[in-house]
DNA sequence: CGGAATCCTCTTCGATACTG
DNA sequence: CAGTATCGAAGAGGATTCCG
């Protein structure tokens, strides 16, 4: 039996799902891509394993996520269409926590998550049409190789290697925010597409 | 010594601050008007005072809301600059949880509530400029006297009587939407403000 | 090996009684 | 009326074990 706020009032019913701890940082793994149960027990340390096989079932019971169809060898968890609807409220919790909070070096810290950060932070209105409709971007670091795709729709991210991207970034996403803040100058393959790229968030 | 997930991540930061238990709850509140702790308390119901006595602790050290000044004889809480902030996050979860879950009867219901509800289905889009600029609406039921300015900026909500409101509805909130969805007729003064009107929202 | 189940400790919550 | 104090109940955290 789940507690509940008892309260007959959309965002009562909504934190009751969504707000419970851990809840929303399991979002944001499967935001990112699909996950293994290890891959989220690694992002969120301090979760114990039963805890994290408790969110999941009442996550699944939900309909917000679902088990990989057994097709594939090793089986995870990816959202479904209903929890996909859950992104607007994370980005929107992520932008306040970028303008409000300062982190704390000593927490722990993967890169992935700025992918996340960085489509909550991209302004669809600020934004020119691109000479080339969308924008490919490849990011390449030690720690995380990703892509994201600008357009006038949105961003899309994900991890891994695309094809003909326009804009190489030998770095991460953490180093190009505070390039942008900094204004330092960086060396790219495309300085064209960099500035385009560098236009459509937010400045902040 | 707050409890923390210890992540160097937006979301996470954000999380530890507003996703407590009962917090985001406190921000409705607050967001439809300043209140006294026994408002709170009142519409709480389940949250320990002593609980809540921390939240708004917490909160008031985060500098997310404040006393009201002690000139006024009776003191309560009321969001600062930065506690008004947090609107959007809690627009999301209205938005979502009005679309994906439906309410459960026996839970605890007040009608004010609806009137934070009608803010997050507010469509700034949608929205052809109206005839006066601005769309004044008074609602009174037994319940609950509350009014709403609805513009191209937005819908800006209060309690209690307006002056020289352009439509006069009898009833609630929760009344209007079930007007909305069943298309039954109503009297009131001004039909033709109360198209416009029904016109800002967003259908589902 | 992935992950579910068990057990134990500690913190937070929930409800009520109490005090300035 | 605002806030404290108290205490049992529920949930979280961590380690370990069990199972396919």
């Amino acid at each position: 039996m789940k507690r509940s706020y008892k309260q007959n009032c959309a965002l009562a019913l909504s934190s009751d799902l969504l707000c419970e701890r851990w809840t929303l940082l399991i979002f944001r793994e499967l935001l990112i891509r699909p996950c293994r149960f290890k891959e989220l027990n690694q992002a969120l340390e301090g979760m114990g394993t039963n805890l994290l096989t408790n969110r999941l079932k009442e996550l699944e019971a939900a309909g917000l996520i679902e088990k990989q169809t057994p097709t594939e060898k090793r089986s995870g968890y990816q959202l479904t269409l209903s929890g996909l609807s859950v992104e607007p409220i994370v980005l929107s919790l992520i932008r306040w926590g970028n303008g409000h909070l300062s982190g704390d070096e000593a927490f722990k810290h993967q890169d992935h998550w700025d992918l996340l950060a960085m489509k909550a932070l991209y302004n669809t209105d600020n934004n020119k049409v691109f000479t080339e409709q969308v924008l490919k971007v490849q990011f390449k670091s030690e720690q995380l190789t990703a892509w994201c795709i600008a357009s006038e729709n949105g961003l899309e991210i994900g991890l891994g290697e695309i094809t003909s991207a326009d804009l190489l970034l030998p770095f991460t996403i953490k180093d190009l925010q505070s390039f942008i803040k900094n204004k330092t100058h960086i060396e790219v393959n495309n300085p064209g597409a960099l500035q385009e790229f560098i236009g459509c968030f937010s400045s902040h």
